[in-house]
This record gives C-alpha cells, structure tokens and sequence, in this order.
DNA sequence: CTGATCCATCGACATCTGTCAATATGTATG
DNA sequence: CATACATATTGACAGATGTCGATGGATCAG
C-alpha cells in the first residue's frame, strides 16, 4: 500500500525531471510526492531481445506449432503443419519462417519436402518462453 | 534426422486427407511419404492464452515496465514510469492497459496518482511469462 | 471557485500482422 | 522433357498496434 509521502528519490536529490526543463528541486511539490526509486531499467537489447521472442511466440497457431515440435522425436513435415492447421498453405510456410526468423526452429529440406525441428542452441531467454509451452 | 519413409500415420490409415478431397489411400504415394503422427493440438483456449500473455509481453517498454514492477517493494507510480521511458504519457497509459487487460498488473488510485503493482494472483501462464523477465 | 496537475481516453496516422490467391521454385515421376 | 507435387515467395487487404496531440475527468492548492 504506496503512502503519499516518498523521500527516496528526493533525499538523493539526483532524479531528473524528464517532463519540463526544469530541474527536479525546482517542481512543484506535488510533482515529487508520488516519486520513489525504481529499478535500472534493463539494457535495450535485452528488452528487444525478450520482447523478440514474445512476439514470435504471440500467436496460437505459433504456439501449436511449438507445441508439437516439443512433442516431436523427429523433426516435423510442412504437410504435416498443412494438415493440423484451418489456415492456408501460404500461412503455415508464413509462420514457420516467423519461428526461425525468431531463431526458435530450423528447417532442413529433404527431397520434395521440408522438415522443421527446435533449434537446439536457443537462446536463454528463448529457452525459457519454450519451456512454458505444455 | 528425418528419412524419406515414414511408416506410422500410413500404418493406422486414420489419417485425413485434409488439401484434398480424396481419402488417405487415394492419395498419391508421395503425398503419404512424409506424414508422421504428431502430438495431439493444446485446446484452443490454452493456446490462445498463452497466445494472450506472449503478446502482453511482445513490447520492449512493457518488457521493461515488469521488469521494474519486478523489482519494486511497492506498487510504482505512473509518473515514474513517464519519467523513464521515452514516450509520451498516453503511451505509457496504453502500455500499462495492455498490462491491464491482459491480467498481468493492477491498479490503485491514490489522491491524484495512480500506483500499478503485478497481480499476485497471476494465471499459471502468466505467472511462468513473467518470471522469465529479469 | 479557479487554476494546476495527473491520468485516461479519443482521434488520427503510419506501421506491422495474419490471411489468402496467385505465382515461382525446386524436386520427383514417367 | 512434361507433368505433378511440396514449399516458398509475392501482392493485396483488412485488422491490430504503437505513437502522438488534443481533450476530458478527477483531485488538490490557493
């Protein structure tokens, strides 16, 4: 439960107002009262990153589809993907390549058909949204 | 590494031809030659919340805005978010009401402020998103 | 009450996304 | 080579998304 009093940041004295020019101490009163210390935001391309993988993953057909290649003992057929999904050949071949854009799955092409399996080098943050799919 | 012969979905004969009109023994043999049996489909509803999380999450200012909630002992005033990231405020209103929306934070009006904190009694799906979120 | 401040909402706009039909590319069959 | 098939690519289009400026509602200060 947040009080209406915060000292944190104005004891340091060190926060900058980022919405006028002036400086912290010169804002009104009330411009300060609701101020606390928050934490280093993460480097941006970390956040990228994490939000990279969100959004590869930000779409329940995608999410099937990683659905199945954890299931899988063998890498999948497109034909297969063809077949489970209510969307278009063109979708499917468009999804799979937003995955590996993503760089969560990889495709190798045997003869007329082509077969995709999870990387096995991915990457942590890649890793661990993975892992939250049954 | 996948084979040229796949034998299982062919062995049963249950398998759907779902392109085509025709049966799947009145398919051409090539058509058959790559068809493994793959895991059952999550129910649509699991998919598309999981689907619903990713996207909550697939922003880097929101990846960033958990990562401070994360870390914070108190709930974090909207000014502080205004403070921090470089867009404009109904930007961050908007980021946080995705946040909102998708159950992943909540919100407390304090005299003029409003205050977010993530809910404490995240979905299984959610709760897993966001602990992946440093 | 009046003015100032915080926040949410609205309207607009450019960009991204999911989808399909059509086409292209590559491979196997005959 | 000609044909059939699997997959990828392209072009188009509706809908979602991130962003901003402007506006509105609520709250506090004087």
């Amino acid at each position: 439960m947040p009080t209406a009093t915060r000292t944190t940041a104005a004891a340091t004295g060190t926060r900058s107002a980022a919405h006028s020019g002036r400086t912290f101490e010169e804002l009104p009163v009330r411009t300060r009262g609701c101020c606390s210390d928050v934490a280093a935001p993460l480097p941006e391309a970390r956040a990228d990153d994490i939000a990279g993988v969100m959004r590869a993953l930000a779409d329940p057909t995608r999410v099937q589809m990683v659905h199945m290649l954890k299931a899988a003992t063998e890498p999948i057929c497109v034909c297969d993907f063809n077949a489970v999904f209510h969307v278009g050949q063109p979708t499917v071949s468009h999804h799979l390549a937003k995955l590996r854009d993503a760089g969560l799955v990889e495709s190798e092409k045997l003869g007329i058909w082509a077969f995709y399996r999870l990387r096995g080098d991915l990457s942590p943050a890649a890793k661990q949204a993975v892992a939250l799919i049954p």
